[in-house]
DNA sequence: ACAAAAAATGCAATCGATTGTAAATAACAC
DNA sequence: GTGTTATTTACAATCGATTGCATTTTTTGT
C-alpha cells in the first residue's frame, strides 16, 4: 500500500480531479453519492490525511488558540504553577471540545513586543493570556488593534482588553470578614501587589478591616508567589514578627500552603494558634494537612467563558469583561 | 499608519517584488544591504509579521511539537495532574529554548486511531507522547510508520515506539528497600499495575521484598492516580484492614498525598505510625506535611532528552530509548 | 427521441510565502 | 568606450488544499 501524501496523488490514483476529492472528503452536496462513497473508501484505504497547512492557509482559519503566560514580573516562576496548570487544563479541555488546539507558549515580556510574535502570525485564530503580572500597558495597547484576545485577570475601570476574572475586591473583603468572624484581631496579608489582581484583594481586605475598626492591625507582606521563594519569605516573617497573627490571608494556594508549612516547621497549630485563609480553591488545597480553607474562584466557568468570548471575538462580535463571584470555601485551616 | 498584511503589500509599497522582500527579511547575501536595510525598516515601521501559515507550506517545516496525553484507562484523569503538569512545564521551556511552539491535546483514546489525527497532518513536525496508559500497541503500530515520535513511560523487551523514562523496576525496588530499612516489614503498594510504569514498580517492589523474605506481607490497592478518587480508596482500604501496614510505597505522588491525607484523618502519625513513600519526586512533595520521601524521577532531564531524542529523529537519525535512572529523596514521611 | 433542467465534474484562480533561474544593473579592467 | 564579471533584482513555479464558474453528463418531461 503506497503512501498517499496529497489529494493530487488519490486524484490521479481516482482519475478525477483534486476539486473532486476535496467535495467528497467534506461531504459537498455537490458530488454523487456514488463517488464521494468511492474516494472516501479509497483514502481511508490508503490513510490519506489532508494536509492541515494547506487547507488553513486558503480557508483562513487555523483551528488553534494561543495560550500565553507571561511570566513578568516574578522572574522564576514556571508554568508549573499549580494555578497555570489547572486552568490550562480546564481551556485544553474546553477548547478540545469545541474543535481547536491548544498552542502553549511560555512568555518572558522583555522587549516591547512580545505579543506581536503570535499577534497576526496566521498561526493562530485567537489569543488567551493568563494573567495580567505587570502587562496591563501592554495588553491595552494591542487590544486596540488585535480583536480576538481575552485576558484573565482583574478588571480595571478604562481598561481596554477583554478580561475574565474573579471580584477580587469582593473576594479579598471575604477572606478578611471570615478571619474576623473566627475572632482574629491581628491579621497578616501574604502576597506582592505589584500584581493588579493581588493589589485588588488587599484593597477589600483592607475595607473589611477598616469596618470592622482594624485597619492598623494589619501587615502586608509581598511574599513571592512561586512556592520554593514564598516559604523563606515567610519564615523569615514568623520569626521575626513581635506580634504573631492570628489570621493569614494569603493572596493565593500556593503561598497559602507555604504558609501552612512554616507555621508547622514553628510548632504553631493551624487552626487553634493561627488561622489560614487562601485563594484559588484549587484542587491541592483538598490536599494539604490540614485542609485549607480559601476564596474560590471557578476556574472551570472562567475558562469556559473565556473561550466563550474569545468565540465571539474570533466571529466580530465585541464582547464587553466578565466579572465572576468568588465564593468562600471554609475547610479545616480557619 | 496602513496595516500591511501580506508581503504584496509590502513589496508595491517599496516598489520591489515578492522576493526581494523575502530575501530581504531573511538576511539572504543575495540582496544588498542597502535595500534590506530599506524593506527592514518599513517591514517594522508597518509592523509587518510574514503568515507564518504560508512559510511553512512552502518550507515543509512547522515548528511546532504536538504533546498528547492519553487519558485511557483512567477516565476521571485530567491535564491538571501535577506529573503532567509537571512534565509539560519542562517540555514548554525546552522547546521554547529550542524554537518549537507546544500544541497541546488532551485524547481520550476512544476509537483506533486517535493517533492518525495528529500524524501527518502537516501541523506539527513530531509528536511527544506523555504516559503510555494502556494503549502500548496502538503505539507500536504507529510507531512503525511514524518516526518523529518519543513517548515518556516504560521501556519493555520488543517495544517498538521509542520510549524515555526511569527504570521503574530499580525505583520500585528502591522504595521498597527503604521502607524495609526503615524497619517496616507490612508493606501496602498503592497503584493500578494497569499501566505498565505502574506494573513495573510493583514488580520491583516484590523483589526487594522476596530478598527481605517479606514476599507475603505485601498488600496491593490498586488505588486511582487522581487524587480525588484515589481518596476514598485509601480511606476504605485504611478502615478496613485488620493488620494495618507500617509502609506504603504510593506508585505517584499524587497517591502519597492523598494516602497522607487519609491517614491524618484516621489520626495515625506520619513517619511515626506509619512510613510513605511516594513515586515521581515532584516539588509539590516539598509543601506537604510531613514533606514527602519519594522516588524522584528527573523530569527535566527527562523532558530534556525527550526534546533531544525527537529532534534527531527529526532529522532522520535512527534513536534507541533511554532508561534514566531513578533517585531517592529521603524527606519527612519515612 | 429530443429539448430543457438538474446534477456532477473539471478547470483554474487563490491563499502568502520561498527559491531556482533568468534578466538587468553595477563594477571593473584594459 | 567596450567587453566581462559580479551583484542585485525580477520572474515564475511551487507547497497542498479550497471554491466559483464553466462544462459535461445525467435525469426528466413530453
Amino acid at each position: 500500500m503506497s503512501q498517499i501524501k496529497t489529494m493530487k496523488e488519490l486524484a490521479d490514483l481516482a482519475g478525477v480531479t483534486t476539486g473532486t476529492v476535496s467535495r467528497a472528503l467534506s461531504d459537498s452536496p455537490l458530488i454523487s453519492p456514488k463517488t464521494r462513497e468511492r474516494l472516501q473508501a479509497l483514502a481511508r484505504e490508503h490513510g490519506f490525511k489532508p494536509n492541515l497547512l494547506a487547507r488553513n492557509l486558503r480557508t483562513q482559519r487555523t483551528g488553534a488558540i494561543g495560550v500565553l503566560i507571561p511570566l513578568g514580573h516574578e522572574k522564576g516562576q514556571h508554568i508549573s504553577d499549580p494555578f497555570f496548570i489547572t486552568m490550562l487544563g480546564y481551556l485544553a479541555d474546553e477548547l478540545t471540545e469545541r474543535g481547536y488546539d491548544l498552542l502553549l507558549s511560555r512568555v518572558i515580556p522583555e522587549d516591547e513586543n512580545w505579543l506581536d510574535q503570535y499577534v497576526g502570525s496566521g498561526k493562530i485564530d485567537g489569543l488567551i493570556i493568563i494573567g495580567q503580572s505587570n502587562q496591563s500597558e501592554t495588553l491595552d495597547e494591542v487590544a486596540a488593534r488585535y480583536r480576538p484576545m481575552v485576558v484573565w485577570g482583574g478588571h480595571a475601570p478604562g481598561q481596554a482588553h477583554c478580561t475574565v476574572g474573579s471580584d477580587n475586591v469582593l473576594g479579598g473583603e471575604m477572606a478578611a470578614q471570615h478571619l474576623i468572624d473566627r475572632g482574629c484581631q491581628r491579621i497578616a496579608f501574604f502576597g506582592d501587589p505589584q500584581a493588579l489582581e493581588i493589589a485588588q484583594r488587599l484593597e477589600g481586605c483592607k475595607r473589611a478591616l477598616a469596618r470592622a475598626g482594624l485597619a492598623e492591625k494589619l501587615t502586608v507582606l509581598p511574599a513571592h508567589l512561586v512556592a520554593e521563594a514564598a516559604h523563606p519569605d515567610i519564615a523569615g516573617f514568623l520569626g521575626s514578627v513581635s506580634e504573631r497573627p492570628q489570621g493569614i490571608f494569603a493572596a493565593s494556594d500556593v503561598i497559602a500552603m507555604s504558609a501552612l508549612r512554616a507555621l508547622a516547621e514553628y510548632g504553631l497549630a493551624v487552626p487553634g494558634d493561627v488561622k489560614v485563609v487562601g485563594y484559588d480553591g484549587l484542587a491541592i488545597g483538598e490536599q494539604t494537612v490540614p485542609r485549607l480553607t480559601s476564596i474560590s474562584q471557578d476556574l472551570r466557568l472562567g475558562a469556559t467563558t473565556m473561550v466563550d468570548l474569545l468565540l465571539r471575538r474570533i466571529a466580530g462580535e465585541d464582547t464587553g469583561s466578565v466579572v465572576l463571584d468568588p465564593k468562600l470555601i471554609v475547610r479545616m485551616s480557619s
